[in-house]
DNA sequence: TTGTATGCGTTATCAA
DNA sequence: TTGATAACGCATACAA
């Protein structure tokens, strides 16, 4: 079976042969093959209407050489595969994996590819991101920080659905999370328990910048609560800035009775630096986190949270894409959190 | 700006148009524009070379028509952008998003985009996942648990780099786990610490097959160590599962010092069930989890754990992908866990 | 069963 | 500045 010898050939008749690495094509395999490459055609796609002799021969020749099919020359003769780009800022921060598997089984459902790249957390990377993956995809979902007149110059064509960003947007489709009254649930479940020395951890927060500490505020007013300095202190988005953020406002507050955190990592902190303190949760404290992460259920005791459903925001996400592409501008959707009552309070 | 007559003409003069809904094509615009497509071409990706009036007036005409410019046209000429199929078993389970991140980000590193699909935990799924997906892209990346003999006729001639599954694999580029090594560890470790009456939990596990049992054993008979039944317990692979089966462990073995778990969920599983059960540890019983996720961190004690840096599994296994795509067929690379010792031995 | 010719949507070359 | 023409790699009628 001469392939190899026929390779040889095939390199030594390339014209250019100057130019780097050329693919392998069709009609390479073809001319290796002494066929045409419509018959290698066939013999790759197995369809029938082929000698099975000649298939074979086809078929080593095609394997000598190294062929692949280009997803490229075939795509533009096939029926197009949808396929959807996904940014997330952070593949490892438990809140997105959910998120994501939500796209992924959606676009699933449909036969839709999803592209998904990670900003890892940095902002800057998500504008030379929404330019370069738009362009390799059918449509773009996005957790982007940038607002919208950032965004534009590069979005170019590509239909895009933002998620998590408030309702300041209007080129694009939207899924967005109401985080006031996620915060307003978790403030009631407590003024509904009997307390009224609540405090709260806030983090910096580029997608819905103060709304936790304004809705706490809000509430706190609302119920004539004690406000003053010390009541609200900001962390670090993570366990360590939680349990520090807690040791803060104990210092401040040793007579709270509770305290409504940014998110679920940071509760989980605040809960260590609680149980260090000799402060008994929920019996001296209470404690409710925010986003419903399944850990919550891992530490001791399991966390009150305010739960979203990460999974289905991605799903509605797809949903967006899906009427993106029918060519309709669909309203946002608005995804509310609930109030999930475990061992914290 | 008779943009949108222009959109009625082009549908109109539609040979085919009985057809599906044509996609929008670059003589489409230039033919509304009145424009050849190759001034549309250069309007669109905004190349000097062209009046900038008329560059707008086809970028105009362009967007009424809701132009997109096909990747598989581009992907033709241009140079290739390189595709990484990567195929999980599950984004949510802790273990893979840092696996997923590392694969991103040395993809990235590289130019390079990832298209993330998961099996859901549904075996019946891989072997068509690696069918189609391996069509798309370049190279593929699979946490896949059929064996080699199944797995071939459905790998076709795609670059396959296979990710933990012993090295019983030939065909294919191979990223391993030495997990035998990593159990050794941890019961090395416990041995050190003076322990001798030590339990495992088990579970079922397609990649890895009774590789940690068979490790215990050997080291429990190395060590004559007490070994009957009753010292290794199936159990689900989940905190859930952990617990039940930790409770079953203590009540055959009520004299039990150390426990080695099947990984770090189960292991969390076990500590609860010991709580409840009023086992202290690590004073009670020594625990050893498996994995090293971050959830080791945030429970109560922090979990004595085999780390396994997934990350760099991840970046590792693209890693291979490089080697393959440059014709090579790479030696296996197999990564070792180390001892992580926390609060739980 | 096999080969020829054509078109998919884009960019590049070259002439006008 | 613009337009005609030729690739790019593949699949599919249609002819042989």
């Amino acid at each position: 079976m001469g392939s190899v010898a026929g390779q040889q050939e095939t390199e030594d008749q390339r014209a250019g042969g100057v130019r780097t690495v050329k693919r392998v094509t069709l009609r390479d395999v073809a001319q290796a093959a002494g066929v045409s490459h419509q018959t290698v055609s066939r013999a790759i796609n197995g369809k029938g209407e082929i000698d099975p002799g000649t298939q074979q021969r086809v078929l080593d020749v095609a394997r000598q050489l190294r062929y692949r099919p280009s997803r490229f020359g075939r795509g533009l003769v096939r029926p197009d595969v949808v396929s959807v780009g996904l940014i997330v800022p952070d593949v490892v921060n438990p809140f997105f994996p959910e998120f994501v598997a939500g796209v992924i089984a959606a676009a699933d459902e449909r036969d839709w590819q999803v592209l998904v790249a990670s900003t890892e957390n940095d902002r800057s990377r998500e504008l030379a991101l929404v330019r370069s993956l738009g362009q390799q995809v059918d449509a773009l979902v996005g957790y982007i920080s940038h607002p919208d007149a950032q965004l534009e110059p590069y979005v170019g064509t590509v239909p895009l659905v933002l998620v998590d960003r408030g309702l300041d947007s209007s080129n694009h489709a939207l899924v967005d999370i109401d985080t006031a009254a996620g915060i307003r649930a978790g403030m009631q479940h407590l003024i509904d328990r009997g307390h009224r020395r609540i405090g709260m951890i806030d983090c910096e927060c580029v997608s819905a910048p103060m709304v936790r500490r304004r809705t706490f505020l809000e509430v706190v007013g609302e119920h004539a609560l004690p406000v003053d300095e010390g009541w609200v202190v900001m962390g670090e988005q993570s366990p360590a800035g939680g349990a520090a953020a807690f040791e803060a406002l104990y210092a401040a507050r040793p007579d709270l009775t509770a305290v409504v955190a940014f998110n679920d990592l940071v509760a989980i902190g605040a809960l260590r630096a609680a149980r260090r303190l000799g402060v008994q949760v929920p019996d001296d404290c209470a404690l409710v986190g925010y986003d419903g992460l399944s850990v919550v259920d891992l530490v001791d005791p399991p966390l009150t949270t305010l739960h979203l459903d990460k999974r289905r925001l991605g799903e509605l996400a797809i949903h967006q894409v899906d009427q993106l592409l029918a060519g309709e501008l669909p309203p946002p959707i608005v995804l509310t959190p609930s109030l999930n009552v475990r061992g914290t309070t």
